[in-house]
DNA sequence: TTGCTCCTCACGTCACGTGAGGTGGC
DNA sequence: TTGCTCCTCACGTCACGTGAGGTGGC
């Protein structure tokens, strides 16, 4: 009579080491013993274990477990609570299916929150890169505005010209792209008013978002891409499309 | 310019710590220092710790995103794998809200399967937690065998007396009980004619299944109980309400 | 000089997993 | 004697958390 170690483990479905555990960490009381050091487990402790297992099977962690007691009360508040914890995580979990899918679909990069997805797929790898560094900093206004910009980009002819550009074009070259690209940035603009504001909410400062912004192009786009972008904008390269600032 | 290890925490919206982690592993390069010895990250960094952070918020292990290697190709598969694992998880946290929502009623206690718990209601506590035991060593057939019985279970207007029997009950109380208990017993086995064969399919075997409830009845009931039921069953103790054999 | 940020060890945490080395009954 | 199960240390794992002690620019 009395079960041994591994038989309420595999009773209770978990394994040997988790019962010790529960020894170890004092959860468990520990059962007689045989004449030969065996233990000697009883019903009250496979209910114990059943309890502990299921218990950390819906969240809980040890030490929440020790702190309800081993009677059969399970206090409603840590119920109530765990139940929202698991609708959170459920919660969570579930957009990140979303998000899975929209990766799975090559819509977007996965580091991109999915509202924004859209708008970016027919970008060159710079410009999206673009794009997640600046939904780093903005804030919920900016961002939603920077969101709108992106779903109405103007088309620009020069596009794939200024992404396949050489980092030593010749001068020629650039002031032309420029030149080309002027109406572009125009229209940008007439499209998109707010645009200026965009980085007035961001949680670490307009003007941290602002350098943040001016790194991230300056790290981006190549010597020749960068001088077409001061020659575009009156204000500087800081602000390509991308920028609010 | 470049940005300092909190600054690319923050930005990325993870923890000192963490960032550091990634450098100890090698999933994250150094970036050169500046005079003082204070490391300069660039919006590289800053792009790879992003992508880390939401393919560990997916489901991925560090080990994993190894793996995966630096550039922005996400292997379809192991996209796929993981969207299986996260539907497989929220199914069960949605399982865990339910069995949540079952014990928050009180209608059971937490280690019973959620089909069971209806007909569990108004068991006594030695009853309850023999079902309990039960339900770990029965096979499925004899698990569905077992619950049908536990919805159609007959009155026994002797119950309480039972449930509340001391262990010291004299000979003649035990006697009268156990004769008032037999048409209950009769009553039990007419309906469930196929309880004789529920331990069948015990993944551990019908003898096992046998021995393990026969040792829950000698330890939930007390010297006197099991002597009423050793009386009103024909085949000893092992054979309550709630035994198959 | 005082604060503040940065740095590098290095041990701690959580819930066990995984041998390492030894014993006891068939 | 060989296998098998049980036992007790005790270190390993994973993704960081958390001080401990020291440095550098304002």
């Amino acid at each position: 009579m009395g079960w041994s170690t591994r038989e309420i483990a595999e009773l209770a479905g978990t394994t040997l080491r988790a019962v010790r555990h529960y020894h170890d960490v004092g959860l468990l009381d520990e059962p007689e013993r045989g004449s030969n050091g065996y233990k000697k487990y009883g019903v009250a402790h496979l209910l114990r274990v059943l309890r502990i297992k299921r218990l950390t099977e819906l969240g809980f962690s040890l030490a929440q477990v020790a702190e309800m007691g081993a009677d059969d009360e399970h206090p409603a508040e840590a119920l109530r609570a765990l139940d929202a914890d698991l609708a959170a995580t459920i919660e969570r979990l579930q957009r990140a299916r979303v998000e899975l899918g929209i990766v799975l679909n090559r819509a977007a990069p996965a580091e991109l929150p999915p509202d924004l997805a859209p708008g970016v797929r027919d970008l060159s790898d710079a410009d999206r890169n673009l794009v997640v560094v600046v939904t780093r900093v903005l804030g919920p206004e900016g961002m939603r505005t920077y969101a709108k910009m992106l779903e109405n980009l103007p088309q620009d002819p020069a596009a794939d010209e200024f992404d396949a550009l050489p980092a030593d074009a010749d001068e020629a070259t650039r002031a032309d792209l420029a030149e080309r690209m002027k109406p572009y940035v125009r229209a940008l603009r007439a499209l998109n008013p707010d645009l200026t504001e965009a980085h007035e909410d961001a949680p670490g400062g307009p003007a941290f978002a602002r350098r943040t912004v001016g790194k991230a192009v300056a790290e981006l786009y190549n010597a020749a891409q960068l001088d077409v972008l001061r020659r575009v904008g009156p204000e500087g390269a800081e602000r390509r499309r991308d920028d609010g600032g």
